[in-house]
DNA sequence: TCTGTATATAGCTGTCTGGCAATATAATGA
DNA sequence: TCATTATATTGCCAGACAGCTATATACAGA
């Protein structure tokens, strides 16, 4: 749960050109023209899209023949999740049991806060 | 699941500050002082971030005599574990699965791909 | 009304980003 | 070796962004 990997990731994912690439590439992988070819965009522009990606862990890139087919990495979207489960007990919670939660020790560190509260259980043990 | 509210939020979180302002809005409201207090980083440095928060609807704010406490609204959060959700096909399919999956029709459409896959049940059903 | 406190806005700067066209590199196949 | 195809890199530009200082606004209390 490093910072600069979260920064990494949520930039990329906040450029939809990016995001449609990753929607893409779930469904298989693709070389970079098969992914240039559904935008109205040139490949250079592609190809930095992609060199984001990579830099953010996101994607992952091999070679077959001239061609460098892109495949999906799922650990920084595991991150991501990881880091916004953080955030359920939020609205997990129950209406009455919202203040309460408001009131105790939630996530607090910046950047990582209370890994511990994740599961449907949501148990309110922790640290600090 | 608007693309605009996706890129508003992603790039939000993008920033540690801001994802430490959130951390510390988990554990309740706070003044805009309260949340400078902790950083070393000027008050309009501080109020721009929340300006960033604000507009990506991941807080919001109320007015209490001259201060303007900010609440952590988790629409946007939710919204993000939504999306995150579409692709945890891929890492909870089981090993000997994974292909299969990779070869199925994924998450596919530019930024609302298959809302039908999220239950840990995983079942193949979809549309298109 | 005046003072102080809380917050927002304006203006500046350097850096990052996303797009493009043009060009370079890498691997294939003849 | 040469031509072709696939991809990467470079250089350019306009706009966004994060930080700062200085200043403006809003409200409270005397």
């Amino acid at each position: 749960m490093n910072s600069d990997e979260l920064n990494r990731a949520f930039a990329a994912l906040a450029d939809p050109t990016r995001r449609a690439i990753l929607a893409r590439l779930a469904s298989g992988e693709a070389t970079v023209n098969q992914l240039v070819e559904p935008f109205d965009m040139t490949q250079p522009s592609i190809s930095k899209h992609l060199k984001v990606l990579e830099q953010a862990g996101l994607i992952s890139r091999g070679r077959a023949a001239q061609t460098r087919p892109c495949r999906l990495e799922p650990a920084p979207l595991q991150e991501i999740a990881q880091w916004v489960g953080m955030y359920t007990t939020l609205w997990e919670a129950s209406f009455d049991r919202l203040d309460a939660f408001l009131q105790a020790p939630q996530p607090d560190q910046p950047d990582q806060p209370n890994p511990a509260a994740r599961a449907p259980g949501h148990h309110h043990d922790q640290q600090q």
